[in-house]
DNA sequence: TCTGGGGTCCTAGGACCC
DNA sequence: TCTGGGGTCCTAGGACCC
């Protein structure tokens, strides 16, 4: 049977700022979203002061002055490079690694069959800890949602080890008991309100509970669950991530926009940037779609949402095809008189790089295309080498766009010459 | 005044086929 | 008066995740 680890990093965020700042470790910390808008990460301490996941931050400024609390805007280049060393450490310890998102990861512990999993675990937190100064808290079982739910309890000790261990029906029982149904991996908050209005409160009563009725109310992705919980293994461990299906890139604006002049710069940004990346991935896309939208919390302003997608016949990936294709849908649903809050691209129906049928109409010779590749690549290149935004086209007036307010940034300690920290 | 961004999967219903 | 049965494919919307 295989043994599954889910190994969670602390408050990963503001882990991250801490490495480079010990000081801050003594004092409570929250890492912003992008915008500066909701807190995304809290300390430990800051979870003390009551912040919550996801609160807007100007409701909290009051908390953060009167704590001095240390803010930061989030450092995506700073998490994402020290996510990688985490990751690299775990694969030397492991079977099997799924990368599950920035901060987690699923490993298989099978080799280790002869030592007790929790020494294993301990040994894994103690080198993460050491090496990149990340703290982690592992929790492990034989599924993969019977290991979120180890790691759940496994974050409340605190004080203790930070590592829980649910092999036996015994302990999977007495885990759930004190499980809100709401804490369950796959259970969201819309499914937990229906739960508990049908008096399903713990994880301990969906346990319980009838699978046919789960079938019935849950559905698959229930049922799913629920057999998970009860020791089944539904969920492989997936090692090597599929090629993405879609690409998005969107924001949300500092101050309104109105003016169609400024939403296209930002929409030509967008753009640029999504088709970056998924020239960079080797994909081409089939499926565009430009959304802009009012601000959907301020009652006052006439709310409005516009999308256009267009499908195209032949797949591409190219800059100037995919700009051209985003102005023409954002004239579609520009509105004048809106106040916009937020706008964004999508490139779905991804395929992989070079595998289309030619357009029987649109007269293209292998010639041409061979051509726009090269002019792709050498953007590219000029950008990566020396900087985003080296050269773009005319139309965005190169203002960065898909960055926006970041007023609490930590420098890029590890992804920038510059920024290097240094020892005195 | 101020509220993120980027993904996945599943289902129901419509359009179409023989 | 009365109109079948069994498929596939696509899309929009809803749910979830971090």
């Amino acid at each position: 049977m295989k043994i599954v680890a889910l190994v969670d990093c602390n408050s990963f965020y503001a882990s991250c700022e801490e490495i480079f700042k010990p000081y801050l470790r003594e004092k409570p910390v929250v890492v912003l979203s992008n915008n500066d808008g909701c807190v995304i990460a809290r300390s430990s301490l800051a979870k003390k002061l009551g912040i919550k996941m996801g609160v807007p931050f100007f409701q909290i400024k009051q908390i953060i002055n009167q704590h001095q609390v240390n803010v930061f805007s989030s450092n995506y280049s700073l998490y994402g490079n020290i996510s990688s060393r985490v990751m690299g450490v775990l694969k030397n310890y492991c079977d099997q690694l799924e990368v599950y998102s920035v901060d987690e990861a699923f490993l298989v512990l099978n080799k280790y069959s002869q030592r007790s999993f929790i020494n294993r675990a301990g040994e894994i937190q103690k080198v993460i800890k050491k090496w990149l100064g990340v703290p982690v808290s592992i929790g492990i079982a034989k599924n993969k949602t019977l290991s979120k739910v180890a790691n759940h309890l496994a974050k409340k000790d605190e004080l203790g080890q930070q590592i829980v261990e649910i092999l036996t029906k015994k302990q999977t029982e007495i885990s759930l008991k004190v499980l809100d149904v709401g804490d369950i991996w796959g259970i969201g908050s819309r499914i937990a309100y229906f739960l508990e209005s049908q008096g399903i409160k713990s994880a301990y009563d969906l346990y319980k509970t009838d699978p046919r009725w789960i079938r019935q109310h849950l559905g698959v992705v229930g049922e799913r669950t629920y057999r998970e919980l009860h020791g089944e293994v539904c969920l492989p461990i997936i090692e090597k991530a599929e090629a993405k299906k879609q690409c998005r890139v969107s924001r949300s604006f500092e101050n309104y926009v109105s003016d169609f002049k400024d939403l296209e710069k930002r929409i030509v940004s967008y753009a640029t940037r999504a088709s970056e990346k998924i020239r960079s991935d080797q994909l081409q896309t089939r499926q565009i779609t430009v959304f802009i939208r009012s601000n959907k919390f301020n009652k006052n302003n006439t709310p409005y949402y516009g999308s256009k997608t267009y499908n195209l016949i032949s797949p591409t990936n190219d800059l100037f095809e995919i700009i051209k294709i985003a102005i023409q849908a954002l004239h579609q649903i520009y509105r004048s008189g809106i106040k916009y809050k937020k706008a964004g691209i999508l490139l779905s129906d991804l395929t992989k790089e070079g595998i289309f049928n030619q357009d029987l109409f649109l007269k293209r010779t292998e010639r041409d295309i061979l051509k726009k590749v090269r002019v792709n690549r050498v953007f590219d290149q000029l950008n990566q080498r020396y900087g985003s935004g080296t050269i773009c086209v005319a139309k965005e007036n190169y203002e960065k766009f898909y960055i926006t307010r970041r007023k609490n940034l930590s420098p890029a300690y590890t992804s920038s010459f510059n920024d290097l920290p240094v020892v005195n």
